[in-house]
DNA sequence: CTGAACCTGTGCAAAAATTGCACCGCATGG
DNA sequence: CCATGCGGTGCAATTTTTGCACAGGTTCAG
C-alpha cells in the first residue's frame, strides 16, 4: 500500500541500521530517505531514532511506534482478508509457530485438509521452541502458535489445550515394550537421548527425575526430534517424544509407550493466539479446524 | 499526520455522503478527491463505496475498513500520548461518555483535581444515555464511559462498579422526609416526574412498579435530570435520581431519600472502556483516579 | 416530456511534492 | 592523519497530485 510507504521506509532503516544501507534496499537515495524520516519525525512530534556516529537506532519513542506499525499492518491484512472472504473466495495466508512434534504428521495433514477446501490460502510454518513461539505471536510474526508446555502465557489466548503424556521411544524388541505404561526408573537405566533444555519434554523429565532423586545424564542431547527417533535404533537407547509426533507403534519402526502419570506429569499441547488480536479470516478458520482436530484426538490419547 | 490524509479524505466522503460535498469540506476539487478515492480502492483491492445516483455510500468492505481506520487513528494517538508521557510532561486529551448524573458535582470535581496536577491535559465530556455511551466506546469516539446500568456490556471492560440506590426527590417539608428510607408505594401517590425510557433509573422503577402491580404514570417526562430536580419544588411532586448527582440534603434545596432495597433494586454505576483497547496515558491515568474516587464513595452511600 | 440540479468520472495542463546529485561537517578506526 | 562511513542540505530534475473544463448519467419538479 502506497500510504504505508513511510512505515516501510522506517522499518527498513531499523533493519539496516543506517540510512545509507536502507537506501540501497529501498531503491532510494540516502538523501531522499533521510528527508522522509526527518519529515515523519517532524509530524510525529518527536525523534524516533538516535543518531549514532555509526548509524541510526530506535529510541524508546521509536520502539513504541514500531509496535504500532506492526500492529497496524497486520490489522490491515486482517481487514483485507475479511473483505476477500466477503466476496466468496477465501484467500490469505496463515502463519503458524509450532513445536517440532507437529511437523511429521499432524500439521501437514491439517494443512492439506484445509487447502483442499480453500486452495487460495497459503501457509508458513515456523518451527520455534516454546519461548520463541510466544515471542512470535507478540511481534505479530505468527498468527497461531501450537506449542507444548509454553513458558509465560501472558499475552497468550488459549484456544485449545490437549493433554499429552510423554512417551519413551525405544528400538523394537526392547524389554520396555512389555508393559502398557512405563516407569521412569526403568528408562533411566538405558542410554538417554534427550531434547535440549528449551523443550517442554526435557523440562517435564527433569522435574520428574529430581522428584525421584535421580539425575538425567544424556548420552545424546539434541534439538532435533528426528534425530531422537532415529538414534534409539542405533544403540538400544531411550528417547522421549510426545505422541502427536509419533505414528501408531506398528507403523513406526520402533516402539513407544507413555510414561506413567505418577512419574511424569502429562504436559499440555496448547493452541493459541495473541491475546485480544482479531485474526485474518483464513487464520481464524484454520484455528477452528485445528481445535476440532485436537478435540477429536483428545480421548484416544489418554493412556489406558 | 500527512500519511493519514487518504483516510481523512475517505472519512470526509463518508460523512458528507458525496464526493462533491466532501471536496468542499477538504478544500479540494471533486476531481482530485475522486481520483484519490479511486486510487485507494485500486490499491486496497476492492471498492469501498457504492456509487449511487445521489452520491457515495460505504459498502460492507468499506464498513470494515472504516473500523480499521478509526482504530488505527486512536492507536496512533495512544502511541503519541505514551511518547509524550515518556518525556516528562503529561499531555493529551481525555474523552468521556457519561450519564447526566455525573455532570453537576462528580466529574467537574474529578477533572479539576486531575488538571491541577496535569494542566496540559484537556477533556471532552459527552452526555450520552446508556446505550449511546457504549456505542461511543465501540466507535472509539470516547475513551471512557461512566454510565448507570449499561444495556449490552459486550465489548465493555468494567473498571469499577459502584452500587447506587435510586433516590426519590421531593420538596423540603414533604412528609416523605420523615423516614430514613422510602417505600415505592408512598411515592407513587404523588405526581411523578420521570426520566424517559432510555435511562436506567426509569428502567429500575418500571421493573419495581410492575412487581408490586402498579403502573408508572408520569406527570412530567423528561430527559433532563436538572428539570426533574427543579420541578419537584414547583408542584409537590416526586422525582427520582441517583445519589452521585445529588448534594447532601442540607445543601440541596430539596429533600431526597433512598428507596428501600426490597422495592427497587439498586443499580450500578459502571466505569468502563472498550474491551481490549489500550488507552492513551492521560485517559488511563484519569480512569485510575476515577476508580479511586468511586472506591472512596462506595461504603458511605449504602442506605442505613 | 424536458430542463435544471445533482452526481461520478476523465483528459490535460499547471502546481506541488518527492527525488537524485553534488557536497558539507563530523566521528571513527586503521 | 587520512580514508571511510555516517547524517544532513541546497538545488535542479522528475514524478505525483491537483484544478479546470467537460462528458455522461440519474433524479425530480413542472
Amino acid at each position: 500500500m502506497r500510504y504505508l510507504r513511510t512505515f516501510e521506509l522506517i522499518e527498513s532503516v531499523v533493519r539496516a541500521g543506517s540510512i545509507r544501507k536502507a537506501a540501497e534496499d529501498t531503491n532510494l537515495t540516502a538523501s531522499a530517505l533521510n528527508r522522509r524520516i526527518q519529515a515523519f519525525e517532524q509530524e510525529f512530534g518527536w525523534p524516533i531514532f538516535e543518531r549514532l556516529p555509526r548509524g541510526m537506532r530506535l529510541n524508546p519513542a521509536g520502539e513504541l511506534l514500531m509496535q504500532h506499525i506492526r500492529m497496524q499492518r497486520t490489522d490491515l491484512a486482517r481487514v483485507q482478508s475479511q473483505v476477500a472472504d466477503l466476496s466468496g473466495e477465501r484467500r490469505g495466508h496463515v502463519s503458524i509457530a509450532c513445536s517440532q512434534a507437529l511437523l511429521p504428521y499432524f500439521l501437514p495433514q491439517q494443512i492439506a485438509i484445509y487447502r483442499a477446501q480453500h486452495p487460495g490460502v497459503t501457509f508458513s510454518i515456523n518451527v520455534r521452541d516454546r519461548a520463541q513461539a510466544e515471542r512470535d505471536l507478540a511481534s505479530y510474526s505468527s498468527d497461531l502458535a501450537l506449542v507444548f508446555e509454553p513458558v509465560h502465557l501472558v499475552e497468550f489466548d488459549v484456544l485449545y489445550a490437549l493433554p499429552q503424556w510423554v512417551h519413551a521411544v525405544y528400538p523394537t524388541g526392547s524389554p520396555l515394550g512389555e508393559t502398557p505404561t512405563l516407569r521412569l526408573r526403568d528408562c533411566l537405566d538405558h542410554p538417554l537421548v534427550l531434547p535440549t533444555a528449551t523443550y517442554g519434554v526435557r523440562n517435564l523429565l527433569e522435574l520428574a527425575a529430581t522428584s525421584i532423586g535421580r539425575k538425567l545424564v544424556p548420552t545424546v542431547e539434541t534439538d532435533s526430534f528426528d534425530l531422537i527417533r532415529h538414534y534409539v535404533t542405533q544403540e538400544n537407547a531411550v528417547g522421549f517424544q510426545i505422541p502427536i509426533g509419533l505414528k501408531p507403534e506398528q507403523d513406526a519402526g520402533f516402539g513407544h509407550r507413555p510414561l506413567a502419570d505418577r512419574d511424569v506429569r502429562p504436559g499440555q499441547l496448547l493452541l493459541g493466539q495473541l491475546k485480544g488480536r482479531a485474526l485474518p479470516v483464513a487464520s481464524a478458520k484454520f484455528g477452528q479446524q485445528l481445535v476440532a482436530a485436537l478435540e477429536a484426538l483428545a480421548p484416544k490419547q489418554a493412556p489406558e
